[in-house]
DNA sequence: GTCTATATACCGATAGAC
DNA sequence: GTCTATCGGTATATAGAC
């Protein structure tokens, strides 16, 4: 269960040109699509390769050619994950401005992300930690964490925040609103990625009770 | 992967007299115990009996004494978890008195069941429902979020929740903030269980922002 | 009530044909 | 680039001794 470094293999899209067998053949963005959907709904434990195979409609050994094993995959759909987040931080917006200002900014763009990438997302949030690459994956989404929690104290110093309650309490039950939404959030139900982003920014900064 | 009835087993103290080997015995309860925990740290699927054995320092057929199998043990841990939960919603403070006032109750039981109860509740609420025994637990889950949901729409109707948020919206990202719990409490750090209700429930009611 | 040994199945991964 | 066939390992679960 070692990491294994990726090959990066040509892209092809599916139904396009392929080898000489009558199958459709698969790029690697779809191969992982359908993968990482797979992981998801089963756990990445209990999804076998034959899984993955049989929901692309193709064999184990195809799978193989794209990817040089399940680790790889797994590995190559939290990138997916971590890059998104970790791009947060670099935005303009997230570096000039008064600390709340930057915490409201940074909040609602990884709630964006989340929903962009909400497959890759939903993986990340879910690893356990039981292999090297689940491990990595786990120290890069720490330190994104470490970042906004950083930002929270900035905020709080500055008067912006509630200091009845810890910091530590506060950041963590703020990420526990915002990862929640990989449970629910359905790109094709009513709700817009904006209307999601605007709502935890409300009710995370305002709370339940009407005003 | 189909479940299975459970046989009742005797009570036995880890420790107390046993059959002629040398070995410790335990009871159901140490097993589920020591089960569920392995159960949370690798994940279900990652986990075998054999894990489950060298945990308890035995062999994977004494474990099969115990329990009738590797879902047998899911169940009874996952029926600890939905016992506790459900058992908030028939204690006398959640069917008397103003809407608000028995959603805080509810809210503020429901957290002090998920830490009392910390390695069930995790369990629960890691489950995908891939057999039997999850599906079966997923539908009692769900079945307690819509008693509480009903809650919040009484609540709302009474002007005591914000309607700038849809129930729905609003439902979802207050199960988040309280399930993430399950991923940071830890029983033996600073924080009392009627600490994290309290922050919670001020948190979830109030906000972030400074009052 | 726990042990060792084993039945049976499926896993991830590879070989080699086409 | 995908196929079938298979290797070696590990999984759940059981049999039978003590």
């Amino acid at each position: 269960m070692a990491q294994t470094p990726a090959e990066s293999q040509e892209k092809r899209t599916v139904g396009g040109g392929n080898g000489r067998h009558g199958r459709a053949a698969y790029d690697l963005e779809a191969v992982l699509d359908i993968t990482v959907a797979a992981f998801n709904e089963r756990g990445y434990d209990a999804t076998s390769m034959d899984h993955v195979a049989s929901r692309l409609g193709t064999s184990k050994s195809a799978v193989y050619y794209h990817a040089s094993g399940k680790a790889d995959l797994l590995r190559l759909g939290l990138e997916r994950a971590l890059d998104g987040l970790e791009g947060v931080l670099k935005l303009p917006g997230a570096q000039r401005g008064a600390a709340d200002e930057r915490l409201k900014f940074v909040l609602r763009e990884a709630v964006l992300v989340l929903i962009d990438r909400l497959p890759y997302v939903t993986l990340l949030l879910r690893v356990r930690g039981n292999t090297d690459v689940e491990r990595d994956a786990m120290a890069r989404r720490r330190e994104f964490d470490r970042q906004v929690s950083l930002l929270i104290d900035e905020a709080r110093s500055d008067g912006s925040l509630r200091t009845d309650i810890d910091a530590r309490t506060l950041t963590r039950l703020l990420f526990g609103m915002i990862n929640s939404i990989v449970e629910w959030y359905r790109p094709e139900g009513p709700l817009s990625r904006e209307q999601v982003a605007d709502d935890v920014i409300a009710v995370a900064f305002d709370g339940l009770h009407a005003s």
